[in-house]
DNA sequence: TAGTCGTGGCT
DNA sequence: TAGCCAAGACT
């Protein structure tokens, strides 16, 4: 259906077909070598890497990654564990409800999946902190399956080559949906090639802030650059406030439990942070989301 | 659907 | 420098 855009007519099935092989070739000569695509990398590896990586950059991650999958390397090991441990395994990486997801996705998986990480995407799709996203990477990069891998770097550069425009929107659209699945090869080695080597292009090549269409392989055919690379289609994404917002004071807190080898006492760690009433609040957050635990006046993790 | 949720590097 | 941005999920 329309949507008031003026969306240019659809690629045709050899203009994709090409598209696709000329950024295979390039991922084959530029793609990264990171841990996680190397042979033997478990699903369960590829999985832990992609929850790692959902808003984190790739370089971050590399290293609790390798110590997480050196220490559980299966699901069971992880869910004999108590979630606190994986939070202080999280360290610095961010947005640490993930690493209590991650926790709680090795519970389900060793208490209801015999310990086996699924390759169906249904039932990846219903595990903590596994989303539309997570569930398609590990069908696709795990298992080599078909399956529309849809990140932001994807919406970007189907929405520069195709669409030609400079931004995609700051959340994954029914358009964008439709626009991937029209670039989805049929076979599975085929989807699975393009979902790595698409995501690639975005993150090295076809960035959001300075894209580097003087090395991409497909610029022949990108209408974005046909067109002058307009700055059209930018969603006015506001930038994320922090200076003393609640993310930042409940950071300060959690920081401090997770380096005190002994918990720390309340008052302390209300006292990290200027506002008494917001520390109050987030230190209640952060209990109520389990990511810090109390006994007696001693905060842990 | 829009808001919330960390952290650090880069321009 | 201040803002932008990074392999999203959840409510």
């Amino acid at each position: 259906m329309p949507d008031g855009s003026n969306r240019p007519e659809p690629f045709t099935v050899s203009e994709r077909e090409a598209v696709r092989a000329a950024c295979s070739v390039w991922f084959g000569e530029h793609g990264r070598d990171l841990p996680w695509r190397r042979p033997g990398t478990t699903p369960w590896g590829v999985l832990v890497s992609e929850v790692m990586s959902q808003q984190t950059p790739m370089s971050r991650v590399v290293g609790p990654w390798t110590e997480w999958m050196d220490r559980w390397p299966t699901p069971d090991d992880l869910a004999e564990e108590a979630p606190g441990a994986a939070v202080a395994a999280w360290g610095r990486l961010g947005y640490p409800r993930r690493a209590l997801r991650l926790h709680a996705c090795a519970t389900a998986i060793a208490g209801d999946l015999g310990g086996v990480v699924p390759s169906d995407f249904q039932a990846l799709l219903a595990l903590p902190g596994v989303g539309e996203y997570t569930a398609a990477a590990v069908v696709s990069f795990a298992f080599g399956g078909r399956a529309a891998v849809l990140d932001t770097n994807v919406r970007r550069v189907l929405a520069r080559i195709e669409t030609g425009v400079a931004n995609c929107g700051s959340s994954t659209s029914r358009a964008d949906r439709e626009l991937a699945s029209r670039w989805l090869p049929d076979s599975d080695a085929q989807a699975a090639r393009w979902a790595v080597s698409s995501m690639e292009l975005g993150a090295l090549v076809c960035t959001a802030r300075t894209p580097l269409c003087d090395r991409c392989p497909v610029a022949d055919h990108c209408r974005w650059l046909a067109a002058g690379r307009p700055m059209t289609g930018a969603p006015v994404r506001r930038g994320q406030a922090w200076k003393g917002t609640d993310r930042q004071c409940r950071g300060v807190i959690l920081d401090l439990v997770r380096n005190a080898e002994r918990g720390v006492e309340v008052e302390v760690a209300l006292a990290a942070w200027p506002v008494r009433h917001q520390a109050e609040k987030c230190l209640a957050s952060l209990l109520a989301d389990g990511l810090v635990h109390k006994k007696d006046s001693t905060l842990s993790l």
